[in-house]
DNA sequence: CTGTTAGCGCTTTCAA
DNA sequence: TTGAAAGCGCTAACAG
């Protein structure tokens, strides 16, 4: 595409290349003659420098990697939405896989990903420890976690209060009259899922609470079978491990006629953009995941640019939304 | 991260740098004692060759650029998906960029997705004309067009018949009974908008049918602010541009007290993942999203890797899907 | 079969 | 202020 080089417009200027560079890059000063006719081969030329040879060069390349479990789905979406519009505004690009929840399938993106010498990582992992990411943390990749941890690991990351989120929709469950509980929790390997499923049975246990827990995935499906299953009498509530959990089992309640909120209160988590235009409207516990996007792409850049040298945790605070999924007791 | 370079492998092996070279990309035959040697060096120091460098001497870089309006918009995120899914099985990288319907962003994206020197784009454009992009290609940039074409250029594209999805629509209509329409439209600009208005257009007269027809823009709040607008005498059925539209079209009719589809049948367009769950399910018309971005990502490929040099058009085909938001008037 | 060398496009000393 | 030249990591043409 791109054909024309450096050499050409050196050319063209009659100038050396170094001139040139020096001009584009403004590293040095030149006069304003040479400049002038730089700056005009560069116009006709249409020239525009190799992002490529500068990277070779400099050791940097712009470019951001995030590695996450789906594009598709609508939570991490917007999370990655946010680190998007903050790297595009800093002059950074970003190359994103998606794993599939596959640890095999993490290494070879992670792999790619560090052969391109990304700047940095965005990392959502699956949950599974990763020895190759650890090692390349200790050779000096920065990283950001997201929405996930891996334990044992101290890097910088970014996370929503799993604890307050699971005890702000207990309290407000209990407060309006629900006594006792079921929990449809997402994948169990992931960190999600296991800190919401310690801060329920926490919760449970003080107040002294009958409930149940269950390991499922973050999916409608694993919602829609759950409720299909479902025979013995209803609690007060059902809490699910995510707002698509809840859709489904919503779905699956309906048809066997069972009415919601009256008959049983259910509760999601996430609060993805379709869960206030649901019937009924999903009371769930909303994440600001263009905010994590966007702080945690803010935190990487400050790594790279070595404007921070410590680890930084960054815990964002959910926000309990009520609407018509759940009602008084 | 990676400072590991074919010198330090070739050092240790006690070797040229071209031997690990040839070993490496088993470009040239090796002996194979020097073969056993370099591996075992690659090994111990865990060297992995540099993308970069290859790149710079290949001129291929292995990355493909995808702009589109929004990577947030359930529609573009599959077709994405699709893409996606292809190209790293071929060992592609894929960079992105949301232009959000803003030319001039569109723009920037395009440079630096060009400074990095990308094999290949997937485009799906803001709809306004694009000298700089027609240039490139010009120049030879391998570009395949997705959802939207640009007129007067010919390149490849995949796109889904636009034409034949409204015209399953309004037949389905028309033989339940109904007889007037409005059309709330998306964006005027683009060209999926624009040949949905066509198709539109041409059924009406073709059955002397009364309508009415808006551009909007493909948006829940565009949909929601007709809906609360809406005075006079509803019609037997609304066409909604897309099914975001359809949603804001129906939540807003529904709190003024419209029962759908008994007072009047909507219809939606792209049968998004959560058309299906809403309330009433929508009836609208399925397009295979993601099999439009595997198939983009196919064709470029075959473009970029001279295995076709012809334009190709490929136009899939919609589905009608007929679901709770239409009924027989 | 193997090593030396040029060069991809750029930046940055080092001299002049 | 300017140009020549080295070198980022790699491949490929050229000798041997």
């Amino acid at each position: 595409m791109a054909k024309v080089s450096i050499k050409d417009v050196a050319r063209k200027a009659g100038v050396s290349i170094s001139t040139v560079s020096r001009v584009l890059t403004s590293s040095a000063p030149v006069s304003e003659e040479l400049k002038k006719k730089v700056e005009e081969a560069v116009q006709e030329l249409g020239y525009s420098p190799s992002m490529l040879a500068r990277s070779l060069r400099h050791g940097r390349t712009k470019t951001i990697g995030f590695i996450l479990p789906d594009i598709s789905n609508p939570f991490f979406v917007q999370i990655v939405r946010g680190a998007e519009d903050y790297l595009w505004e800093h002059g950074y690009t970003l190359i994103f896989g998606s794993s599939d929840q596959n640890r095999k399938k993490e290494d070879t993106i992670l792999n790619t990903l560090l052969s391109k010498h990304i700047d940095g990582l965005l990392f959502t992992g699956t949950g599974e420890s990763n020895p190759k990411l650890l090692r390349s943390i200790q050779h000096g990749l920065n990283v950001v976690f997201l929405d996930r941890l891996i334990k044992d690991v101290n890097v910088s990351y970014v996370v929503v209060d799993n604890f307050k989120g699971i005890t702000m929709l207990v309290d407000y469950l209990v407060d309006t009259g629900h006594r006792n509980f079921i929990f449809i929790n997402g994948d169990k390997n992931t960190f999600s899922a296991k800190q919401r499923h310690d801060a329920f049975i926490s919760k449970m246990r003080e107040y002294g609470l009958q409930h149940e827990h269950h390991y499922a995935s973050f999916s409608y499906d694993a919602g829609y079978e759950f409720g299909k299953n479902i025979t013995k009498s209803l609690p007060d509530a059902i809490l699910c491990g995510n707002d698509l959990i809840a859709f489904g089992l919503l779905d699956a309640l309906e048809e066997k006629g069972v009415r919601i909120p009256d008959d049983v209160s259910v509760t999601g988590y996430d609060d993805i953009p379709f869960s206030k235009y649901y019937k009924p409207a999903l009371t769930t516990v909303h994440q600001p995941t263009y905010e994590m996007g966007k702080t945690a792409a803010e935190i990487l850049l400050k790594l790279i640019n070595g404007e921070m040298t410590t680890i930084e945790g960054i815990v964002l605070e959910p926000e309990l939304v009520v609407r018509e999924s759940t009602r008084r007791k």
